[in-house]
DNA sequence: GTAATATATGAGCAATTGCTCATATATTAG
DNA sequence: CTAATATATGAGCAATTGCTCATATATTAC
């Protein structure tokens, strides 16, 4: 048995696809690995909130919660929405709040 | 509005708990946020193998592919049965597929 | 017994990351 | 206009990470 088969693959462009998008989940994943952006995401799964909003709400400093927005806004997993001063985060699509809805399941039933 | 209250919180120990449990999510997350760790999982949850066959199957060394199993075996996301020479490895239970599994579709409906 | 095979693990190193600090831009208040 | 407020971002730095290399342990083959 070659090292295709033993992955369950046996057709190339197959191969190709499940990497690229191994790539894709590992970069999903990766944007919600760290702690803080986790808080975000929570917090946003709740309510709308602004960067300044956000930063009191983790006890962080508004640069670096602003550096970690930009994080998530790259990977698409929150949307932001400018009105005045401000600018208005939430979570981007469903998807991103049933995965992290998922996770904490998971965690729950632990 | 306090930032308790921005982060829709408003009992203490929820606020704790809720904290706890993202740390936890962190962590699994994490644990998932490497795409040869990824691509471990992938492999997983199609066949149950032994530790040399994920290494050939993921064109990586022997040592490498051993600290990651390590590492997902901490994260209690792999378990191992020991059958002679050979280490099996296996998903930990169902919650890790599904996880798995609903990533893989937020990226397929991309 | 020795040799070969399968796995685990510590040390070390280059790359990445998450923050701080300083600073730039944009909007509103006076 | 100037001052204050809200956000974004580049530089830099300490901590973490994912690998390699060497080596230890365990099992099987002879």
């Amino acid at each position: 048995m070659n090292a295709e088969e033993l992955c369950g693959q046996d057709n190339t462009d197959e191969v190709r696809l499940r990497g690229v998008q191994e790539r894709l989940l590992a970069q999903i994943f990766k944007a919600l690995s760290d702690p803080t952006r986790v808080r975000i995401i929570s917090a946003l799964s709740q309510n709308e909130l602004c960067v300044h909003e956000l930063a009191a709400c983790l006890g962080m400093s508004q640069s670096a919660t602003s550096h970690q927005l930009h994080t998530l806004r790259e990977m698409r997993l929150v949307r932001s929405r400018k009105e005045g001063r401000h600018v208005y985060y939430t979570l981007d699509d469903e998807h991103i709040h049933d995965l992290f809805r998922q996770g904490l399941e998971h965690v729950e039933h632990d």
